[in-house]
DNA sequence: CGTACTATTGAAAGCGGTCAAACCATGTGG
DNA sequence: CCACATGGTTTGACCGCTTTCAATAGTACG
């Protein structure tokens, strides 16, 4: 009913956010070495590298994204402060997925010995690297459901809120902000025609939901955007209230 | 060319899927008590429902699926012998996901604490978590990549060489199996009519590709459904013409 | 100021969904 | 053993959402 049903990133991402990083400061392993700043475009991970650790975004966004057989980009995952990256190298101790910056952005590395060591020594980083694979595995749980059963304007609306929370959570103002990703960007992750994410933008704007002009978007109707993602084709007038 | 841009799936499973319980059992973790036979239908874990441990299915199989705010339910998930259920329970100590099981099947139940302990102790069973949940990842990834930018014929494929995947990695027959879910749940899982999964699989079986008769499925091809997915296009000539 | 990239909007075509009607399998009870 | 019921499966016809193609406009940066 509420607006849990929309992204269960709400409650858990900033616990585990924060977490982690201090969990790991907390038992000095020396993480001031390993920050490093990067800028827009650049990489951070080629598919087919091998696996070396960790890394924890600390400012800053990322796209990470799988070359197909057919050879087309297609991308899987936006990163924001807090997120991991590079955790699916633990399977084959090789990396899948190419990560690039969208922005200056830093990261903090963790050097696989280290991962496990942290696991073992602090429990407190164990909890949150557990908690973080676990919530990312649930989001992309939520992830499929919307790639496979929203309308485009219902996608488009999910990623909206979605990237609300994530700035929320980071403590940033939900309502508004800036659009680190470019259309085509959006229109790849969501799978549809970027025309598409531009005809759905322009709607929403129409309706007064949101107001975009490039790169900046604001969210003057967080409510009728939670409606159009729970049922498009019914506006019922009063659902519910809801959070922030 | 190869089945390596199909399905991350074929190297890393077979691998951590026998190496979890095994990892566990020499641990004297009292597994032995924890197995438990599930029939159709019959439901593992429902949404909402607290988080005590996570289980690994021995035989049989399952699905999970999230009920959306829409009311339907979408599953996101199928299980197989050596799969990880409940995974998702870490992040809140809630599941978040209904798993109810296609067939008869026994699944092997870990308590939180004992997992915990497990990963302290076993360098192998932690090393298989992790490559499990890192692995679980990367699918979802594929999946993500598959919804988003497949064609219908092309997620159906996917969807068939994933199953011969795991069957063959569970050292069955990947050119013969059974479906253990309907048409109507691949339908659901892949985010299609399951009017079209219909008319593809018939399609399919024109082309002499596969032989499908209710649940009973035969690859004939494997070669051709690997360039169905790779790219849909160059076939659409004898694909969806309608002549009978 | 031009070049390249990004974004927007329109018109036409097609894939896939929805609706509808059978068809088939399995199991139940007469 | 058959009639019936139920749920799963199949196929056809029609329609609409999205994509594709195409052209234009705005933006960033040298």
């Amino acid at each position: 009913m509420t607006s849990l049903d929309f992204n269960p990133a709400s409650n858990a991402s900033p616990w585990s956010k924060v977490c982690l990083e201090s969990a790991a400061k907390s038992n000095n392993f020396m993480l001031g070495n390993s920050h490093r700043v990067f800028h827009t475009r650049q990489a951070l991970l080629s598919a087919g590298e091998s696996f070396q650790g960790i890394y924890i975004m600390r400012s800053g966004s990322a796209k990470a994204f799988i070359t197909s057989a057919c050879g087309d980009e297609c991308i899987t995952r936006f990163f924001f402060p807090g997120d991991l990256l590079g955790v699916d190298g633990f399977d084959e101790h090789v990396h899948n997925q190419n990560i690039v910056f969208l922005e200056t952005s830093s990261v903090c590395f963790i050097k696989e010995s280290e991962v496990y060591n942290l696991v073992k020594s602090s429990d407190d980083f164990r909890t949150c690297l557990f908690k973080s694979m676990s919530h990312t595995l649930l989001c992309d749980s939520m992830m499929m459901m919307c790639l496979s059963s929203c309308s485009s304007e219902q996608k488009v609306a999910h990623f909206i809120l979605e990237l609300a929370n994530n700035f929320t959570s980071q403590g940033l103002s939900g309502k508004e902000f800036r659009l680190s990703m470019t259309r085509t960007d959006i229109a790849n992750y969501l799978g549809m025609a970027l025309e598409t994410v531009c005809r759905v933008l322009a709607s929403f704007q129409l309706k007064r939901v949101i107001s975009v002009s490039n790169r900046h978007l604001i969210i003057l109707d967080t409510r009728v955007l939670n409606q159009i993602l729970s049922k498009d084709s019914s506006y019922s007038s009063s659902t519910t209230s809801l959070d922030s």
